[in-house]
DNA sequence: TTGTATGCGTTATCAG
DNA sequence: CTGATAACGCATACAA
């Protein structure tokens, strides 16, 4: 193993002097940071993680912490947690997950990502002694990054009435959180700007939940209706549904989705729907408490990513 | 921070008293085990995980290596996943995740856990210098987990007899790996015990794929016949081939899969499945590796899990 | 600007 | 069986 002595040695300076190159390069000449760079070069010097953890009293381990039921968002985490992984292994640092709450105690660790929270969850936060980022927005100040969810839905209303349906349904998450407000917004107000009636449903974050609402209030939908959704899970059901009405999709009945991970693909018809950048605000999340924890706990505000359509056949 | 000192000022012994206490504690007296124990508990020390990487030459990081392509099975990682974390949690040890083989030596790690290793990539492993385990049967003698695919598939074709599907053909995977192979030898070894005649397709791990081959061969599958898979995701595609032929499932058509993660319940109708232990295999993995650890490098051998049958809505 | 001494928390070695 | 000491690799405080 090469250490800072080693480089030291090859480039005829102290330890500390290599030492200082890395963290505080501007506190040393020109020439000499030259020197150790070589040197660092030469003998592929990678730092000990380990001790340098131990002497700035870290663990360079990071938790993902996941409070929603895994079970119904699976594919759509994966990409964020390869995001946040990526964004932590630059740092060399490591992940832990974990999805009891009760466990947070029972290891080290400089800070949390935390996904899935709820209203309720928020007093569980206050008494974390480390920094954390929380993946969805939330109206408490927390730090975070999200999709930016109006837009999203604006995006989709906007598609769906230019492709020429007449009348767009939002069906959202019955959901009492931010995230879905916003993307309530922003279906609302780009109708209400196309000065067209609006219409919402809600329903539980599962396909046979929004097929039937679609079912039970079918004499409300008319032909070419595009239904504008909250989720992939629930623009699933409402297809089920179309299919067993026997209607034409996308020709009579259009269907937009939100989320645009695994299930949009898997479907049949594919789904058009409105893709989030999972992996890239997993990294951001990832770059964000790195930062926070570097600053010891600097808030590091909000971040909200732009989604993107992606049109595939639900829509004409 | 409580530290080793701390707990030995309390117990009334020396630190390395403290110390064996926890890494060998038959070398000290049952007395001072107890003090020290008793010592530890009203402290709530625990262990600084740097400091003993530090000493112990470790990094107490695993890599988790994924060589497939992650879109093709990301919900099923998923589940391997969290299995793996919560096994290494445990033992206070932490994750990377990489998909691009050539970061494996950028940061530093005690081992790997390797998943979606093909033939072609055997090569790789032996350039190794630290522990790993596979995740997949392999024929070369490397340490390995996985689902016990004959059985599976044993499970899968017998029950289908069983149901009085007069005909049970095989649709698997076009890769020329163990796995497949095992899965082929549980369909064939039960037909050929239960004296019926064989048939199998093979497709690339797509449902448009497996659609394809049942609408291709259609003539080839009178009534009463059931599609014994290779994955939910071929499955998949034979319900779309099912539905669009307008047939009965599952009265006049039956579909098994493999897999059961996710897609099996996403999927109308839900699909009748050989679900893997994916969750447990992961943590198994986790065990053998920190084992593998511990034993600088000890081989640990092969370890195959049962999968279960879960009886969905396409067998009658 | 650079170097020396010291300590982070733990464990192995060796002496008692 | 138990304890004192040194060492792991790095960074901070202080001295030069």
């Amino acid at each position: 193993m090469v250490t800072l002595s080693d480089v030291a040695k090859e480039a005829n300076v102290s330890k500390m002097t290599v030492s200082r190159a890395i963290n505080h390069p501007e506190q040393v000449t020109p020439e000499l940071l030259e020197l150790v760079e070589k040197a660092m070069d030469k003998l592929h010097y990678r730092p000990n993680s380990a001790a340098r953890a131990l002497v700035n009293n870290r663990t360079n381990v990071v938790k993902f912490i996941t409070l929603e039921d895994i079970d119904t968002t699976e594919p759509y985490y994966m990409n964020l947690l390869f995001g946040v992984a990526r964004g932590l292994t630059k740092e060399q640092y490591a992940l832990q997950l974990v999805t009891d709450i009760g466990d947070i105690g029972k290891s080290g660790d400089d800070g949390y990502i935390i996904t899935g929270a709820r209203q309720a969850d928020y007093d569980l936060f206050d008494a974390f002694d480390k920094p954390f980022i929380l993946y969805g927005e939330n109206r408490h100040g927390y730090d975070y990054v999200d999709t930016d969810n109006s837009l999203g839905e604006k995006i989709a209303t906007k598609y769906a009435l230019e492709r020429g349906y007449e009348h767009v349904v939002f069906i959202g998450l019955d959901v009492k959180e931010p995230f879905e407000y916003s993307r309530e917004n922003g279906y609302l107000s780009t109708m209400q700007q196309a000065q067209m009636p609006t219409q919402i449903y809600r329903a539980a974050n599962h396909s046979h939940q929004s097929k039937k609402v679609v079912l039970d209030n079918w004499e409300k939908f008319p032909q070419n209706t595009c239904f504008v959704c909250g989720s992939d899970r629930l623009a699933v059901g409402i297809i089920w549904a179309l299919l067993e009405k026997q209607v034409k999709i996308p020709e009579e009945y259009g269907v937009i989705g939100f989320d645009g991970v695994f299930l949009d693909q898997v479907s049949n018809p594919k789904i058009t729907t409105i893709k989030q950048p999972t992996f890239e605000m997993g990294e951001i999340l990832a770059q964000m408490l790195l930062q926070k924890i570097k600053l010891s706990g600097a808030p590091q505000g909000e971040v909200l990513l732009e989604p993107k359509l992606v049109v595939r056949d639900t829509t004409k």
